[in-house]
DNA sequence: GTTAATATTAAGAAATCGTTAAATGACACT
DNA sequence: AGTGTCATTTAACGATTTCTTAATATTAAC
């Protein structure tokens, strides 16, 4: 991913400072966005997707805390990377923001020069976000974050109980795992299923990723081998 | 190792279920230990030196995780199992759990039996250290996990009473099993099955592995030998 | 050699899984 | 609230594998 395809979406009520770090990161070649308040944000957000929200601690109406908190509600943006912009060194801000889900926050006055670093820093996390990718096992790799597993390279959307059989398949590849352990693990100890369940699931992986994966055991349950 | 030397510590801060779990624990032979967070946790574990730990994600002060990845450091504990329990089916928890190095989860509500035959697995693990591999006996590799034969490195699929069949006979290389004890333990003390029905699943083996592997000592029983 | 026990084989029964379609549930968007 | 979509579960049936039996052949012990 280039730097022209990540978006970051700034939020200040001061039309300088939205001025200033537009103009910084646009030089960089970020796509850049900015509005004024929180609600804007939150709607704008929505809309553009960014990897990478910039949001003022203080401001009108609904301040960054709140606002952090709404976007970190909203399923679509659950993925999104926010730093907050703090006035001062004020460890408050701080406390309360990564509580609401902030991944960094900046301290103002800004330098162009730190707010790049910074920017880069906090995009290379969420880029070689890596603790969420396992290894390529047969062509498959599962990111569990996006709930997506590649084969070959091409991303395979799989719903969360699909995702959650196959993540749990490919946590020790070459294991058996009783239909017991399954139901246990994927659907939880409690919960009542037909024995038929797992079955539609199972066929619906080798549907969307080749036969070839998972291997049934009669009688005792599945495995993920080669 | 028998079971009166395996040592576990129950870690959790409901006391409902560290007594459940203790009482449990204990009519099965175990050594059981408890406390009730996760600093105490680390002093109790590096005293004690328990082959597993029960540990409870959720806790106040320091939780399951991160109380996982203080004794994984301990040097005197790095043999130590540890299996989560887990409040609800949290993948977030089961996730961020086996990368703070978790050997396996359990599902709360707890039941009994599961937990019973869920511990006897993570300790079977422990016991034959490498996983669940056999040593090799004449070539053959038996792999429980697995759910596997292999013979000279090449791997054979059997089906389950044919593998549980050949587990047995291959857990005492030389031990002359009865006829009447692998019905016991293969099929079952209740099951009725007839004389034959042995001889059969033993010639399926012996077409699968080669002939050289079970030996019958007839009028009394059969033995995995060279 | 006789006999009792096991080996072998094929065929039927039983268990388990695969597949499909349809019902149900969850959830977002009007 | 109403609608539509997608995910999940269920139920029914078919397909397949595994298990057991039964009948016959072979083996090993005496």
């Amino acid at each position: 991913m280039n730097k022209e395809d990540i978006k970051i979406l700034i939020v200040d009520d001061e039309t300088d400072i939205l001025e200033f770090l537009s103009y910084n990161l646009k030089r960089e070649g970020y796509q850049v966005f900015v509005c004024d308040n929180g609600k804007e944000a939150i709607l704008k957000a929505k809309e553009v997707l960014p990897q990478l929200i910039l949001l003022d601690v203080m401001m009108p109406e609904l301040d960054g805390i709140e606002t952090c908190r709404q976007i970190r509600s909203e399923k679509t943006l659950s993925e999104t990377l926010i730093a907050f912009l703090t006035a001062r060194n004020e460890d408050y801000s701080q406390i309360a923001g990564f509580d609401a889900g902030a991944d960094d926050y900046i301290n103002k006055p800004i330098k162009p020069r730190v707010l790049i670093s910074r920017i880069a820093g906090v995009l290379r996390r969420f880029l070689n976000n890596d603790s969420n990718i396992q290894e390529d096992i047969g062509g498959l790799v599962l990111d569990r974050e996006k709930f997506i597993v590649f084969k070959e390279g091409i991303p395979v959307n799989l719903p969360k109980k699909e995702f959650e059989l196959m993540a749990l398949l490919m946590s020790k590849p070459g294991k058996v795992f009783l239909r017991e352990e399954i139901l246990d693990k994927v659907w939880g100890g409690d919960v009542v299923v037909g024995d038929r369940t797992i079955d539609v699931h199972i066929r619906k992986l080798r549907e969307k990723l080749g036969e070839n994966y998972i291997k049934t055991i009669k009688g005792v349950g599945y495995k993920f081998d080669l």
